[in-house]
DNA sequence: CACCTCAATTTGTCCTAGACAAAACACGCT
DNA sequence: AGCGTGTTTTGTCTAGGACAAATTGAGGTG
């Protein structure tokens, strides 16, 4: 009894595996093969689930669940990222060792130390070039080392917590804008990162488009009802690499029926980089793409007669 | 055609009941009872959902399912919340008319115009009183609209949202405090109401506290570990209205295993005032407890010899 | 009338086991 | 190397049965 046993409702938190996929995996691989309790019910224990969460964050990289669950225990530990990774793309000025100095304090769980680095970078650099220079950067690399689990996730959560409030601070002393488009920025269930919604939000404000944040995790519905409520002229919506890509289409099909025709879809975030186009949705790369496009919205509007009274 | 049919998963997600539910309510009472795709697979009309979105929201308030599922469609429209809700005992300071005029911004989403109204507010009340006074009562009555049906849940993540940013911002402008105890901030797994966590953490900080903030939704492991690592002397967890009853002490408890002894844990916010107490855990059913139970720590260990070097 | 206890009901979650579509892969062809 | 096509893998859905925990209501008792 040194760590008790978890429910399979318990696992499905912890791992976000289903409880049908831990079912099935046990009937078609043998793993997890819980102990079972005085009525039957599945109960496993810590190893069990550390070696799922294991597995699930090894699934996040491309690999296949077949062969994780056929291998033993052990030779888990070192496979690596299946998909090769792009080579990184930031303007020349990137500050690699500065960027690797701020990940280790993060690592140090060193949050006043991060906070102060963090806003010394933003008033030495300004806004825009913060968000795309250094916060977007530090994200990816600290998605990467999630997946190599070189961060846990608590660590994760402290690194974008800090972040979102530098960003929501510099944002806060933009001036209130009340220019064109109206975009609502938001995310669907179950995508709760919400630190590449502030990043666009913080870009898109210094264009001087209004922005109206809704945080993350709104049921399409509302979303739908949101954007009409606002009159916004723009959905955005981001999705994290963690994000599961084959749910995405879907989402974004179902939105689109939803949303009135002229509301234009926007979506971005590193969950986006491999799936196929959607009739109706703007997709987004990077950020600098989100940027553009915005200057070509507002080009375009000015240029057509059709300029919407405030 | 006119509105696309929902599958089961996707119910899942804009209701947040289980398919489990949703299919032994159709085995039990004939609600809700789906078309059928060509797969033979559930397709929920978007009525049913509606429906099922409202029965959700009565649910919450107390009602029982067995009743509003027997109920025809347009009976629910006007129950009445089933608890009577304890009267208000804010301060006798309290502002109602304020208040409700605050309310109406959001309802009108003048997202603006509330901002610069609550920063207004900070200004002239002090952090503390503002969280006491302002925050904490506006959560309360947005909560209570919201299970009325009053706010539409877009709504309910705008004033969210708006609110977060301006405590956040307050909260950057404290000193950064270096004292103890160390009180790591969170949440558990499908608790994603921050607001909470917010307002204990600018009280917190406002005492010399050291806070660590890591956000929402993190699984129960890795708050232990996050405790331990950060060297916390106090874990602070929030569990909001929202968040079902039943469940709460499965979670505390097994989170009271997974931590040190020396560790404590306190637990606050408008989801713990009827739950039976966890042996280990304290309960704070309100923010005044919370900052009370502080000073007493506080001076607790200040009395004793045990003072933790830095 | 308040309070407690015990039984009946309600309700959610878990169980097994089968089916199938969509995605991912591997192969062969140009 | 690029492009179809068949095969395997994988997740999600289906059905109905079982049971424990929570809630309610009835029947006492102080």
């Amino acid at each position: 009894m040194s760590t008790p046993n978890f429910s399979i409702a318990a696992v499905e938190r912890d791992t976000g595996l289903s409880k049908d996929v831990l079912r099935m995996w046990e009937r078609r691989y043998g793993f997890p093969l819980p102990l079972r309790d005085a009525n039957g019910e599945r109960a496993y224990p810590s190893d069990q689930v550390e070696r799922l969460r294991q597995i699930k964050r090894l699934m996040d990289q491309g690999h296949r669940p077949g062969k994780l669950l056929a291998l033993p225990a052990e030779a888990l530990a070192d496979l690596a990222p299946r998909y090769a990774r792009q080579a990184y793309s930031e303007a020349v000025t990137v500050d690699e060792q500065g960027l690797s100095e701020m990940l280790a304090l993060i690592k140090q769980h060193d949050a006043n130390g991060y906070l102060q680095t963090l806003q010394q970078r933003l008033v030495r650099l300004g806004l825009q070039r913060f968000v795309q220079d250094i916060v977007a950067p530090l994200s990816r690399r600290v998605g990467d080392a999630w997946e190599d689990g070189r961060f846990k996730v608590f660590e994760e959560h402290l690194f974008t917590e800090l972040s979102k409030r530098v960003l929501r601070q510099a944002i806060a002393t933009l001036p209130p804008a009340t220019g064109l488009p109206r975009i609502v920025l938001t995310s669907v269930p179950d995508e709760q990162h919400g630190l590449g919604l502030l990043m666009a939000e913080a870009l898109f404000a210094l264009e001087g488009a209004e922005c109206i944040p809704l945080g993350t995790q709104m049921p399409l519905i509302e979303i739908a009802q949101a954007a009409q409520a606002h009159r916004a002229d723009i959905v955005a919506l981001s999705f994290s690499t963690a994000f599961p890509h084959r749910h995405i289409p879907a989402h974004l099909e179902q939105l689109r029926r939803l949303l009135p025709d002229e509301i234009e879809l926007w979506v971005g975030g590193g969950g986006v980089s491999r799936i196929a186009s959607v009739p109706g949705v703007n997709f987004f790369s990077s950020l600098d793409d989100g940027v553009s496009a915005l200057s070509a919205w507002m080009k375009a509007q000015s240029g057509s007669g059709t300029v919407r009274s405030t």
